[in-house]
DNA sequence: TTGTAAGCGTTATCAT
DNA sequence: ATGATAACGCTTACAA
């Protein structure tokens, strides 16, 4: 900038005022230009933010983007932060809630006009972190009840019963969950809600069909195989859809039938869901949903910090496909996925 | 800052240097350390960076998060990042190319202390925002000969030929080809591979065998019904593991067995591929090893820019699965899906 | 319209 | 060890 000046032999201030195009006189707007392009001028966006206090960017931190349920909340969250012109950014935390908390730091200390968080643990630490923030932070899932964060949440445990009701009410009874790890947040409400929807139809809990690993494929094979060295079940409720491709990989490798021996219903209702053979139920949590809302508040609240805390909640919803039919299926699945698989209902 | 250096009763200089724990004596560390946290002094990282000249952030700009190639690919890059004490953002273009320029102009103006892009389609005009970007850029994928950037790419043409080779080999005449979009890098590249590679063979050309649509899996599953519609092919080659599962869920809907009827391979050899049923043979393009090859660059660049330009190639191999089996596989698969995919080599 | 100068919030240099 | 003071690169009153 200093060198663009001087070579257009006018003052600093005024060879800003060009490159952004408010006023100066043709003469100058011609020189100005011309140096700029001659030295090859860019403008450093640092200092302009230190200046304009913002950004233009917006960051979303999730645990994992390998999995689809956070694919489609992102670019929920991307068309609402496009829309105003920004940028969106995502980062992986792996999980690892130290790390999460090193993002939080180092980008909310003005790298980004905004962030949205996704944490599926969080920690006293972590929470002061969130509400402490020097931008605006919304929280997408479950958060104490107190925690003066705006928030986006489910019901998690209502989903869960949705999945169980449905595969009592279609006749099974040896009901086994394969979950994610109980010290994060959405395993131990998904837990709670196993429980306490196998309590409400006073189905007697077997601890031998709860088994637990990562929320992830092979961790949810894994798991899998576990139980079935153990017991016998007839359906099984997994926690995500990455855990339910991976129960189904387990049965049929241990010759059981989909849906016919072992009815297999997954949690996130993502495209994976229906990608698979046979296509599986799932519980949406309105992910994509939760996004676009996560990202309207970011917005309002960038735009007036001074807003009180916020909380909004998405209704789960089951989509019933072949994995937990009870029509047996042909030995290939009959036809193509649907686009809008929740039109699919049960046939009977 | 200067509330907390006030308050402390010390200069501003000071604060900053206790609160960077630099020197102070144990009186002034004290004091600083009290009068910051009565006013919850938080660092401005955009005013640290004007000064030091690094952020600390490294970017990634992909086309779409959703394929699990480039999951993949950021997974390495993380983890070499990760190392140098940096942390990695992502950011999904969605293949609009004036998105992608965009981004580069406003992060690669010192938001990030560098950049990877993997760009699908590169106009001169981006190819001068790569090469003329303020902080170092790594490309992944094919760019001109000539252009002065670091690269990392692959051969996605030898690619292709694997795959014909792998499905003449194994008695296959009528191979057809489900591509992406022919003005993408990827797609021509993967154009010409697939013509050439028949030729190699002495079959020729049938264009009914050929169709196009996006590189994604409700594309792909579209092309292939079009491509059904009009002819029989034994074997059809993917131009990735997405479109290659649209593709299967196609020929299924359409009453083929896979593979005694037709023959699937898909490219990329994501996890996707070992999460299908039948499994899916690809062809790795080593994505992976390109992002950490890739990210290696970076941090050799940013730790010194006057490194002349490099260029490195990852080799494409095959992993043969039940897709493209000779031997018909039983009506399920016959077992879980191996963690180690390329290990698995056909039977006859 | 144009130039001077005062920030934006830090860090770093240099006397003291 | 500490305190002025000058950067860092830009924007924006305010005067001229």
């Amino acid at each position: 900038m200093h060198t663009v000046a001087a070579r257009a032999g006018v003052s600093i201030a005024s060879a800003s005022r060009v490159l952004n195009g408010i006023g100066g006189s043709p003469e100058t707007i011609r020189k100005v230009r011309a140096a700029a392009a001659e030295v090859g001028y860019v403008p450093n966006a640092i200092a302009r933010s230190l200046q304009s206090q913002r950004t233009g960017l917006v960051a979303l931190a999730v645990e994992d983007i390998g999995n689809p349920v956070y694919v489609e909340m992102m670019r929920a969250i991307e068309a609402v932060v496009a829309s105003s012109g920004r940028q969106l950014l995502v980062h992986a935390t792996g999980g690892r809630i130290d790390n999460e908390t090193a993002l939080l730091r180092r980008l909310a200390n003005r790298y980004v006009d905004g962030m949205i968080v996704s944490p599926i643990r969080v920690t006293d630490d972590h929470l002061t972190a969130l509400v402490d923030s020097p931008v605006p932070v919304v929280v997408v899932g479950q958060l104490g009840a107190d925690a003066a964060v705006d928030n986006v949440r489910t019901d998690s445990r209502h989903g869960v019963a949705l999945a169980v009701d449905h595969l009592v009410g279609t006749g099974r009874r040896r009901i086994g969950f394969v979950n994610g790890p109980l010290d994060t947040v959405p395993g131990a409400a998904r837990d709670a809600g196993f429980r306490a929807a196998l309590l409400q139809h006073g189905i007697p809990l077997d601890e031998d069909l709860i088994e637990v690993g990562d929320f992830q494929y092979a961790a949810g094979r894994a798991a899998t195989e576990r139980l079935l060295a153990r017991t016998d079940p007839d359906a099984l409720v997994c926690a995500n859809d990455l855990i339910a491709v991976g129960a189904l990989h387990a049965l049929l490798a241990a010759g059981r039938r989909v849906p016919q021996d072992v009815a297999v219903v997954g949690m996130d209702d993502t495209e994976l869901a229906r990608m698979m053979f046979p296509q599986l139920s799932s519980v949406s949590l309105g992910s994509a949903e939760r996004g676009r809302r996560a990202a309207e508040l970011l917005l309002q609240r960038i735009a007036d910090p001074t807003l009180p805390p916020r909380r909004e909640q998405v209704p789960p919803s089951l989509a019933i496909r072949a994995s937990s039919g009870v029509t047996p299926p042909a030995p290939r699945p009959a036809g193509p996925p649907t686009t809008h698989p929740s039109s699919e209902g049960v046939t009977s």
